[in-house]
DNA sequence: GTCTATACTCTGATAGAC
DNA sequence: GTCTATCAGAGTATAGAC
């Protein structure tokens, strides 16, 4: 889904489009669809609330009717970023038969839900807004994710794919960090590359293989 | 290394000393030093010259003499952050026997710099300051780690230790990702941590274990 | 919900005296 | 190398009319 989907039905919009001729929209996804362009184009630290006035064609006093705050506005787009990647793992997963296959869909649509949505995962995963901490409700839908990622481990477990070891807070450190780093990596380095393509997403399926590896059932503990 | 003993002799000064009635030091340095406080407190991507200034107790044009922009002063910090995780990881390794030994004591000691850096670190792995691209100069130490990594791979598969594979880029790519996610994970979610109590950092010996197991000659390609 | 007007603070950067 | 003075501009946020 991209970025623009996930805020609202955006696609297809013109940039500078005047706000008075354009078919009426949820004024409050806009501004958060807005700061994501304009976050994109200065750095995620670099959202300003007169730039996005400027762009909707309306004077920074107005986006305080919706956002008491930029604060305010970092958090929902926390928010949104944290559900929207779970969903995006969570749909992915869904309906299959538990096992490593699933693990690795998850893991796959996780790191493919980051590359896609660069703006919001460095909101969720960097934190680079020296004052921001994301509220609590914000922060909500990880622990859903993480619970859906200890679901998925428990299931290799019981059928006998992986050791149990896995199960304990190793084991979804090290998941999580595979993927942060693979995603960091490639946003760091070669921002603009594809899933596909990218120097370190590539070998996404070789950082599964590694953590598979190490808690296979049978190797050594 | 401390982040002030990488720019200088600093250990031990009160933040707010006079500038005046200190022991004649070399000022470029002191900048870059009071500019790493600095970003610690308000975020790698709010660093301020003013502020800078007001810390030195000198206004801010004085600054201007030593760095001709605010990017020129990112710029030293990331030559000199680069350099001294090379020099960090170069010296851990320093006269060991090759080997997975040897490998993993490099992705120690790059994570121990990484946590014990965690601003520097900010800037050479996310890239968090909206405008500035690092210069070749500053960018090159880099390429030497690079070269250190490959060099201690090839010694491993020399030796039989690891499979070939592990020599093309997505040895590289899963090494330099696994320490990145380790270190990005553990900065991002409890950046006060120590390496051996940290929630992720505590369990780097997995994961480079992981990294083994997926390379091991004999194992599974 | 939008506007005008305003208050306030902060920034990076330059010119030129000393 | 330091200063004063200054530019030229940005930003967040509020008050109050409409």
């Amino acid at each position: 889904m991209s970025v623009a989907g996930i805020v609202a039905g955006r696609a297809g919009e013109t940039p500078r489009e005047g706000r008075r001729g354009r078919r009426r929209r949820d004024t409050l996804a806009e501004i958060l669809a807005i700061s994501l362009d304009v976050m994109g184009e200065e750095g995620v630290g670099g959202l300003s609330l007169a730039e996005v006035a400027r762009r909707m064609g309306i004077k920074p006093p107005s986006l305080y009717k919706h956002f008491a705050s930029k604060d305010a506005v970092y958090d929902a787009l926390f928010a949104l970023g944290a559900r929207a990647h779970h969903d995006a793992v969570a749909a992915a997963v869904e309906g299959m038969a538990p096992g490593l296959e699933r693990l690795e869909t998850g893991f796959e649509a996780s790191i493919d839900w980051c590359i896609g949505n660069p703006v919001l995962t460095q909101l969720l995963f960097w934190r680079p807004v020296p004052g921001f901490v994301p509220s609590a409700e914000a922060y909500a839908p990880t622990a859903e994710s993480i619970a859906l990622l200890h679901e998925g481990l428990e299931e290799c477990v019981a059928a006998g794919a992986l050791r149990e070891q896995v199960l304990g807070e190793e084991g979804i450190a090290l998941f999580t960090s595979f993927v942060s780093g693979i995603v960091t990596q490639q946003l760091a380095n070669e921002p603009g590359a594809g899933l596909a393509s990218g120097r370190f997403t590539r070998h996404r399926k070789a950082a599964f293989a590694s953590f598979v590896a190490h808690y296979a059932a049978g190797s050594a503990p």
